[in-house]
DNA sequence: AGGGAAACCCGAACGC
DNA sequence: TGCGTTCGGGTTTCCC
């Protein structure tokens, strides 16, 4: 289940060789293949094909969720959604089930695409605002204030928890970390945005923060095998502990749907004081 | 404007 | 044991 942490991770093997794959970058593309058609986000595979041939891998960024691979003279985009996930291996290795799609490079490496439920999608494009364009700001990013923060959540008029999820208001916040920072911050999932105070903003701020640099620190959460991600799933501190008690109060966390999405949340700890 | 539903997928977990 | 059913992750699109 990618989400910002995980991403991150990847994106720092992809640029920087971490977790013992080489670095991608410089390395000249040679052809593309693509074993599941839908993975290609863009109308025409022929098109897509040719025009990726030649092209050289220059940097490698994030922004939100996507991975940003910066070309000579386009940008690749790779959105892993929940069960994609990347790997560099040699040309010559096996391929493995639910490979979708593989980049092979001029060195004899290659670039894989794995993704078993089929959600995740590569874009192919001259101006990288065609896919980010609309993106809220980056919660990392040191200067989004608490001030410029709670004053992002008083133009809305939603519930805090779907408005975390929404990528153009804040870029990079999944369903696992918006109910562990909601829960860190004490503040309930069904509170409305424009009714939380500035210390209450700063509290959840902070708190966003705190569950995404856990997140990266332990390379990720997965609930479950499809991703070879990290450990952050063994930090839960609400998530998918439904009846379990709470670490602060004891009291069992309930799961509830919020915008059409399981969220789990402490009752006592989370109260709805609605203005 | 904001909320709800449906669609996209498939493997796990559940019910019988 | 072996079926069939339900669920959930992120996002978009459509409808009220």
């Amino acid at each position: 289940m990618p989400e910002l942490p995980e991403v991150q991770t990847i994106v720092s093997a992809l640029r920087d060789g971490g977790r013992g794959a080489p670095s991608i970058s410089g390395k000249q593309i040679v052809s593309t293949k693509i074993a599941w058609q839908k993975t290609v986000a863009h109308p025409d595979l022929i098109t897509f094909q040719e025009k990726i041939t030649g092209e050289e891998i220059r940097e490698i960024h994030r922004r939100g969720k996507f991975i940003w691979i910066k070309l000579r003279s386009a940008h690749l985009f790779i959105h892993l959604r929940m069960s994609g996930d990347l790997r560099v291996e040699p040309s010559t290795s096996p391929l493995q089930s639910h490979d979708r799609m593989w980049f092979e490079f001029s060195d004899g490496l290659r670039l894989v695409f794995n993704d078993a439920r089929k959600f995740g999608r590569v874009w192919l494009v001259d101006d990288p605002n065609q896919i980010i364009g609309n993106l809220g700001p980056e919660p990392l990013d040191e200067t989004l204030s608490p001030e410029q923060f709670h004053e992002r959540l008083l133009t809305y008029r939603r519930q805090i928890k779907p408005l975390l999820l929404d990528q153009r208001f804040l870029a990079g916040v999944g369903n696992i970390y918006s109910d562990e920072a909601l829960f860190l911050a004490q503040i309930h999932p069904r509170r409305l945005s424009h009714t939380l105070n500035q210390e209450e903003s700063t509290r959840l701020l902070s708190a966003i923060r705190q569950v995404l640099e856990e997140g990266i620190q332990k390379n990720g959460a997965s609930i479950d095998w499809v991703y070879r991600g990290g450990e952050f799933q063994n930090s839960f501190r609400v998530y998918q502990r439904t009846g379990e008690p709470c670490l602060n109060c004891g009291a069992p966390i309930e799961r509830i749907t919020v915008g059409q999405r399981g969220t789990h949340f402490c009752p006592k700890c989370q109260i709805f004081d609605c203005d």
